[in-house]
Formats: C-alpha cells, structure tokens, sequence
DNA sequence: CTTGTCTCGGTAAGCGCTTACCCGACTATG
DNA sequence: CATAGTCGGGTAAGCGCTTACCGAGACAAG
C-alpha cells in the first residue's frame, strides 16, 4: 500500500566526530568553537562551522547532559482530573452537561505553564511537563523519575505531600507554586490577601452587601486559607456576615461550585447576598447552577472569582474577579529555579577560596517566597452597571 | 536574613556505584535487576532493592538516555502568539478588551497536549514542550534542539515550513498535527469534510439558510482548506448561495474573526444568514463583534464554530461546533509516534536475518495518515431552539 | 641562542548508565 | 570421572559529549 516504505528509513543524526572529520580537526575544537571556549583561530572557527552546517549537526541532549552536567531541561508537574473512559473509545454520551467536563480545569495550570515556557526559552531551557492524577499513588516515583531528566523541578499546588517534598528538594531544586516556601524549597504566589480584601471591601462598600459566603477551595491549599481569611477579616471589621462552613466547600473545581450550590438549593438553605469563589473555576460552576435554577446573577445572588482566566469575560454576565499575573507566576517560578540551579553548580566548585563571597551572597538571597501583586477588576458578575457591555 | 542558608546545600543524587557498593554487587547487577535482564538469583534482587529504597535512587536520565539510545521523551511544538509586554512590567492596561487577549488560543492546543501527555505517561514517557513564535524566524533551529533531547517529535500545525519538516524527518520520527502524512512522516487530523459537511446540510436543510459564509483560518492549512471545500460543497449540491473571499479570511484566532465582521460591518456590506466559522476561536471573535454591533445571534444571523473548545458551551447563545475528539487527538499522535520509534530502534538490529518480516510489515504499516471521527454537536448558536437551557 | 610565556590543538579521562563478553560454579550427560 | 551446557555475576567497553592537561610553535626578553 505504502507507495515507498524503504523511504521512511531513518539515518542517524551526525555526531561530534562526523563534524571533527569533515573539518579535519579534533572534536575538542568542534566542541570548543561551538560552546565558544578558548577562543579559536578564525581558521578553524570556520573549517568547523562549514562542517556543521554542511551535516546540520545539533549536539545529542543526552550527551551534553551527561558531561557538562547541566540538562538545560526544567520540568514541571501539575494535578490532572482523571480523563479515561472517552479515550478507551466510548463516547460518553452524558457528557454535555458543561460542569461535569472539566477539561477547562486546563486554563489556570496552562497559563502558567505558558510563562514557564516562555521564560525558559529565553534562556535556552526547555519544558519537561508531567501531570499526576487524583489518586497520586505513585505520584512520588513519577516526579522522582521526572526530576532525573531535568535540572530542576516547578510543582504546582498540592502535587507532593510536604514529606516527600522535602525529600525530593533535598537533591534537586524546587520551585512550588501556590504553596508556601520550606527550608528547601521556594515559592511563587500571588497576593491573596490584599486582592482579595480589595474585592471584599468593593462587594461591601461599594455594593453594601450585607452577607458575604466563601465558596472554598481545597481545605489544605495555603491559597484557600488566605482566601478565605482575607474575606472574613473584612466582613468583621465591617460588620457583615460572613457565611461559611462545611456546606461552603468546593474544590477549585467548576463542577465542585456547583453542586455545593445545588446541594445548599436542595436543602432549601437560605443563601447570602453575594458569593466570593476561591477561583474562577468555582465561579464558573456556582453561576451555571444558580442560572439553571433561574436565579439571577448578580441581581439576586451576586458572584465573584479569583484568578481572572480567559473565559472569565466571556460569562454572562462577565466575572467580576481578582486578577493575578498568571503568566508572570510562571516565568517568576522559572527565574527563581534558574537561579537555584546557577548557585548549586557553582557550589561544587570554589572549593576553599572564599573570596566571592559577595557574589555568593547574591545568590544565596535569591528570595525564597515571591509574591506577585494582584487587582480587582471589576465586571458584571459583582452587581456593577454593564459599563461597557453595549447590547442593542 | 535567611535562617538557614547552609541548608539550602543539595547532596548529590546516588548514582548506580553508590548502589551497588551499598548492596555489595557490581554495577551491572544493580542495572540487571532493575530492568529485569538475565534473571538475577533472588538473593541479589533483595539486596540490590534495599540499598536502591535505602539510598532513593532513581537513575539519571541522561545517562540512562546515552547508553540506551532511548530517552522516553517526546517533543511537542506549537505556534504561540507573541506575549513579551505584560511580562516586562508594563501593566498594559488597554488589555481589557475581549478579543484583543488571545490567551484562549492556548485551548485547542492545550488540550491535545494534555492528551498527548495521558498517553504518553502510559508508557514512561515524558513530554518535552517547546513553542515558537509567529516570526518564527529561528524556529527550525529551535526545534532541531529539541529533536536531540527526544526520541520523537509531534508538531502542530505550521511550526515548520515542508522543506525543514522534511529535513528533520529524516533524522527523527515526526507526526504531524493537522497537516498532511508525507514520505517520512505521518499525521492526526480530524474527518474535516465529514463533520463539516453534516454542520452544512444541518444548516441548509433543518434551518433552511439560504446564504451561508465561511470565515477562513490560516489559507495554507489543510485543515481550512478542507472545512471551506466541504461547505462550499454543500451549499452547491443544494443550490444555497456561498459567500467567501478575501473579505471572509480569518486567523483561527477570536481577534482574526472580529476583525473581519468589523470591516465587513464598516463598510456595510451585506451579510449572509449564516456564518460558518473556521473555528471556535474565529466564532467567538464574530459572536462578540456581532453583540456587540446588537446583532442578534442567532436570530439575525447564525454562527458556528468547530472542534467543540470546552468554553463553547459557556458562550451566550451556546455555541454550535463540530466535535473533534481533541484529547485522542493528541493520544493517536502518540502513539503512531511511538510505533515509529520502536520501528526506527529495531532497524539497527535485525542485520541480515530478514525472518520477521511479519512483524516487521506490522510496524511499516502503521498508518501515515490518522484521521479521527467528528460530529456534529448541535447548541443555540446555530438556531436550534434552547433545548436543554432550562431557565426557571 | 636560550629561556620563559602565551596561544591554540590534540589526547584522553571522565559523566552514569547498559550490555557484550568472560569466567567460575554447578548440573546434566556420556 | 570427564565434558558439555546453564546460570548468574563481574569486568570493561562503549554511548556522544566537555574539559583538564599536555605539548608544539610563536614570540619577547635576557
């Protein structure tokens, strides 16, 4: 069938020798001109070079790797919702319901996995990206086996229990994200606290509601608790209610928004003027539920998120939200985790002379916990006029 | 300030010597047993097992990778829409505008990377992400580097121009993604003429649309070319009017699709009844155009999308599209990719004895060209009546 | 002319694994 | 009892790079 399957045949890439052939010098000099080391007679520089281009040779990363120990590879490893059945050929056809899909749990993670790639670009880096699902079983191996092909190591929130954490950056630099900075590990977030008091303060002052409910996220997360503390202390120095408990506990998820709502709903439970979500996930999920039960968003219930993804200006009524450099996030984490990677390999060398100590102080300060600042942006979804909404 | 930077010091990761003395055996006992090579007497298995717990090692991936000629990483490269100001700290503050921030473009893309990366987790396998810019002008460079970290690359569509495609191929497994198999490599797509031509008729003979447009994506993607034909194909066998041409040309992006209504509207040019868009990104550029000129949708004129983008249903009218299996999308690329690799490994091997030609011929004949089922997913924004929107 | 210094190539020793090859100990066989 | 065959462990040769070290030539100073 195949018109020339001989065609497909692969030849293998040129190495290092095949180029020092060509260029009849040694491969010291190959290796030499290409990394820009000791200064090589023009001659030879372009003997090489010719040659290179000639068999379009690229160094193997695996050899490189080895000897100049540095993989120039950082990889990063996220949570994944199960996926499964519709892979293994059945159509699942109950998937229409818009918060049971969850493939949009993708945004947030996928942003900052963007700025990640980015910054690691700029710096020749690339991305070794890996997910653990749910269960986490045998998520210790997998990033264990992950670290040993990169230099360095991104964990978004909630991938290693603290345990295992501390012992994975024991041998190789962690950057956690969302998480909170240990003896061995630094973190990237984004300021909690203050964008979402300023969301609490405009729902009640600008707004004057008087009963506020957080819609939480995972119990365990750092962001959910600072979330959260930030919006009750603003409730008590004003005086509002400030509504919460077991009821109130979603999972960052869309579809965990929503049935919290739905179940509040069933119960005919008594609902509060507006609900500030721990993400816009969440929001997303508790709009699609108060909507299908004709509750009017934010004329009865008015909602926010926290986060700003995307999709969060293309809701109806538009998501009102605290906005975080989600991108930023990521290249943060990426410049930070250079920076660890840098100060280890120069710890093997400069064995006694402890002359550059300043220099290693530089690097030894590089922060252990960055925060990136954060800001209202104030849309439909809190109760503000449609501003700029201009229908007809 | 730091409490204690001296704890910030990493200890080397235990290579396979450090094991083997542990256990008191060689180096090659240790990899036997840890690869399941030549049977080692259960007595050495024990030993080798503790000291690997005892010490948490994990063997490093270059190495492994040099010795091995295999690396268990896969390549992937997309097209990414340049970012840059946001992150150099200026806070661009025009960036409010819906169709302007183009981070949605990350969905479709993201999405047959997450499946991508299921699948490749399956077999030990990691992904190495990789993306280039529009300009694009180093591009080949940049993914030639990533070719020598992997065993294997998938490229979205237009990462490479065919001459550069070809020259990689010929030293790395490539698939392609909604591009076109060639003699040295294969490619994913979805049945574009099936699933737009049920979205035509659809059209045609439920609604009974009589003037139907086709906004663009990129010209040279096959992909377009084939969703354009398979309407234009219809609308012909059914006598409709197909409205096209310079003014109907897109980007696949939201802002491509907005920007074309915009003129369009600007010049007040007549409008067709229905607008079939490229993607669901180019449709939710002309619903928000649409909107926000008070057009109604689909009341004045219908729109649809294709690929079924997880916000599609979050869209107000919810968005009609074509589903494409977009997560096995990226799983089938996987696994053709790794068939062509194991298919490329066994070819050193095997010198004369040419007995296994059946197995052999198995793996030749893994298909070149993978195309996916699509269907139609009917919503509100083609027309259909709200069916399932349950309002109170 | 000798000696010291500097420049720039080549030689070879790894980097941490896998695996071909070898060898001793044991078992089955003549 | 001698011999072939099997089993399992050790030794060492790479895999394709980087780089420490050496040595040859050029040049300046003594």
């Amino acid at each position: 069938m195949n018109g020339a399957p001989a065609s497909t045949t692969q030849q293998q890439p040129p190495t290092i020798y095949d180029v020092a052939r060509v260029a009849g010098v040694s491969i010291a000099s190959v290796s030499r001109v290409l990394n820009g080391h000791r200064n090589p007679r023009q001659e030879t520089r372009d003997r090489v070079l010719a040659a290179v281009a000639e068999l379009g040779f690229v160094p193997d990363g695996a050899a490189r790797a080895l000897s100049a120990r540095l993989k120039e590879v950082v990889g990063v490893v996220f949570r994944r919702v199960p996926w499964g059945e519709s892979h293994e050929g059945a159509d699942g056809a109950g998937a229409e319901d818009a918060v049971a899909e969850e493939d949009e749990s993708l945004q947030f993670t996928d942003v900052i996995n963007r700025g990640i790639e980015v910054a690691a670009q700029r710096r020749g880096y690339n991305l070794l990206v890996g997910s653990v699902d749910v269960e986490g079983h045998d998520a210790h191996r997998r990033v264990m086996t992950m670290a040993r092909k990169c230099d360095g190591l991104i964990l978004h929130d909630r991938v290693l229990e603290p345990g295992r954490l501390a012992q994975l950056s024991r041998q190789v630099p962690v950057v956690t994200l969302a998480g909170v900075a240990t003896a061995t590990t630094a973190n990237v977030r984004g300021d909690n606290e203050s964008g979402m008091g300023e969301l609490a303060r405009h729902l009640i002052r600008d707004h004057g509601y008087l009963t506020i409910a957080y819609l939480a996220g995972h119990a365990d997360s750092p962001d959910n608790l600072a979330r959260r503390l930030a919006v009750a202390e603003e409730a008590a120095s004003a005086g509002v209610m400030f509504v919460h408990g077991p009821q109130w506990q979603g999972n960052y998820l869309a579809s965990g928004g929503a049935k919290a709502i739905r179940n509040l709903l069933a119960e005919k439970a008594w609902l509060p003027r507006a609900i500030v979500c721990a993400n816009d996930q969440t929001a997303l999920g508790v709009m699609y539920e108060l909507a299908s039960h004709g509750i009017d968003v934010p004329g009865q219930i008015a909602v926010t998120g926290f986060d700003d993804i995307p999709v969060a200006r293309h809701l109806r009524p538009q998501l009102t939200t605290v906005r975080q450099p989600i991108q930023d996030l990521g290249a943060t984490a990426f410049d930070l985790l250079r920076s660890m990677i840098a100060t280890r390999s120069e710890q093997g060398n400069e064995p006694a002379q402890r002359e550059h100590e300043e220099a290693q102080r530089e690097h030894e300060e590089a922060q252990r916990e960055v925060v990136l600042p954060t800001r209202l942006v104030r849309r439909e979804s809190c109760g503000c006029g449609a501003a700029k909404a201009g229908g007809s």
